[in-house]
DNA sequence: GGACATAGATTACGGATGTAATCGGCAATG
DNA sequence: CATTGCCGATTACATCCGTAATCTATGTCC
């Protein structure tokens, strides 16, 4: 499943919401963009077209869904960024972000915590 | 500096040899597309265009090289990757992959290493 | 029941992108 | 020097994408 930057903002208010009439992901866009409504029927409109959400009448309009899961897309994401630019493993994407001093304090400790209870666990 | 998904495949060869005439980047992306030579010459083309690389003379042909760099592109891509959904943090991203069981014992060793020389450094 | 509002569908359109053919000039070669 | 080959530049063209206006059908209100 492919989707495209402006319709992965779409998409995203659908996920914060479980579901959603085109009113209010306009409403939400709103805040968020300079988006016309009619933009945002566009996308929504792509969206269904490729199967990425669905839609069932509610009344006279309809609630929209999500299909392709969050946790899959942004895995899928991921991973292409990985295997495209760090063999696929974690550490040197890490280490990167390290040797740019983009590695707070705070990344680090969690980053311990997580691999603790990881390590210990398996 | 904005690039191509297929112009960042062209990059690449310039960032792995340090610098290339187009023949020989044409002969590196033979292995590992079915590009005609028109398609890397115009990618070439497109990426002097941007800014990306630049040319020398080289006799009567170019050498290229590249003018953006590998680790400043990777770090865009994956600092946008974090901000858009993991909060701009590391551990979130970890996490993830583990959470679908795509996280190596490989990996975990990597992390731990990795983290505890951190650690250790600051 | 007819005018009006509105939701979703269709159409629009410029720019980016993937993919490539062709053009124009210089250089090597006979 | 005329021809040929090759290099980079220009042009081509379909599709995707961002962004939106317009159309069509249906529901709502006097």
């Amino acid at each position: 499943m492919q989707i495209s930057e402006a319709e992965s903002r779409v998409i995203t208010v659908l996920w914060e919401r479980g579901s959603a009439t085109a009113e209010e992901v306009i409403g939400v866009l709103k805040d968020q963009s300079d988006w016309q409504d009619a933009t945002v029927k566009t996308l929504l409109n792509r969206l269904l077209n490729k199967g990425a959400i669905a839609a069932e009448a509610e009344g006279r309009r309809y609630r929209y869904r999500p299909l392709l899961k969050q946790s899959d897309w942004v895995l899928e994401e991921s991973r292409g960024l990985l295997d495209r630019w760090f063999d696929g493993r974690l550490a040197p994407l890490v280490a990167h972000f390290n040797a740019h001093g983009e590695l707070s304090r705070n990344d680090i400790d969690e980053l311990r915590k997580l691999i603790e209870e990881l390590d210990h666990g398996k």
